[in-house]
DNA sequence: GATTTTTGCACCTAGGTGGAAATT
DNA sequence: TCAATTTCCACCTAGGTGCAAAAA
């Protein structure tokens, strides 16, 4: 139970709040994108073990094109709708799909301290974003990878990459608009900032 | 007007918002401290310079003790109140004065492309307190004095501090309740947060 | 037409104010 | 009694929701 010295190849990222993300993933998850970017739900939770406290990381987010193809919504189900349009590049020429965690550089002992969470993080489809946003195409499929790097002493080797997961529970579809109603519900019954959608439901009051 | 690379010694550092900190200074500025956490009002705000755009800074901000006195406010002025308390020390044997601005480390380029703004600052008069916030005294004055530091490869030399600046209209006196009626005055009419106890003075509604 | 995107909105969460009363 | 501190509060700022209508 007490923290170790452990090889790379022993670090371990688990996702921390797998259940609620299985539940939207069963209906096929979806993302809201906007010009000025909007917040993932569920969020991304992720544990880390297995680092070496005392050396320096950066743990980064980068969200995977999924499939080749591009989806529509139809008659109350995803379906393929032709092939995917090409990754659209940003101003600088890159595709604008990784996120730093703003905790990087840090510690590998604070990095396992307590769960670390994706929540500032948000999609957007606007290529002219510069706010350090995440870059999607609406109707194309994404599964969020997070990556583990070890700096050593900061710029004097190469970064070394010590882990990297991507969980099959996070893969959604990113939209401009929800397209299933299932989804809209989940949103509302478990995002706090949705809960003035909610029925009160019970005989309360 | 571009930038340019230049020697240490040329390192700038000017206080942004100078002119609100004197209206306060005029009146001997208060800052609350509780046992939370309280930001501080004004924020400070200052401008940097010189830095080598490319190399690897952290800044940091310092409470130093001003006096060697203690104060009390009587019959509506300041006046001192025998010799200062020792300076506490937290449960680390430290005074914990000291913040990190939480963009540290970033290369100059970032620090210098606009003023930074040290907003997230908490006072508190709680030794337990672990979130990274400032201990300060009631009662006893202090000047933020912020220091720049440049980092050589992180790890691999010491740090080096490359410029220091305190500013005279910054000077303060940390209390759990205000004081001086001018104090509050320009506090309600000046922070954003507090305009629920603005009167309204025009004729509106 | 039909589909996809944008905009403005009411309704929330989250948390920063000084006042006033209670406490130390 | 007095001075200093703590607690709770109404009233703000700031910004994250899905909805509905409008626009593309």
């Amino acid at each position: 139970a007490s923290p170790s010295l452990a090889p790379s190849s022993d670090v371990k990222i688990e996702l921390e709040n797998a259940e609620l993300w299985r539940r939207f993933h069963e209906h096929t998850t979806e993302m809201i994108v906007t010009k000025t970017g909007r917040r993932m739900f569920p969020t991304l939770r992720y544990r880390l073990s297995g680092l070496d406290p005392n050396a320096t990381y950066a743990v980064l987010l980068e969200m995977e094109s999924v499939s080749d193809c591009r989806y529509k919504f139809q008659n109350g189900r995803w379906v393929v709708a032709g092939r995917a349009d090409p990754p659209p590049l940003d101003a600088n020429h890159r595709q604008g799909r990784t996120y730093t965690h703003p905790d990087s550089p840090a510690p590998g002992r604070i990095w396992m301290r307590q769960p670390l969470s994706f929540h500032r993080i948000k999609l957007t489809n606007n290529l002219l974003d510069q706010n350090a946003h995440i870059h999607l195409s609406s109707m194309h499929r994404y599964v969020p990878r997070v990556i583990v790097v070890k700096l050593h002493e900061y710029f004097t080797s190469m970064p070394q990459v010590v882990a990297s997961a991507s969980f099959p529970e996070t893969d959604f579809i990113a939209v401009t608009a929800y397209q299933n109603e299932k989804v809209i519900q989940l949103k509302i019954d478990h995002n706090p900032f949705a809960k003035g959608f909610r029925d009160n439901g019970g005989a309360e009051r």
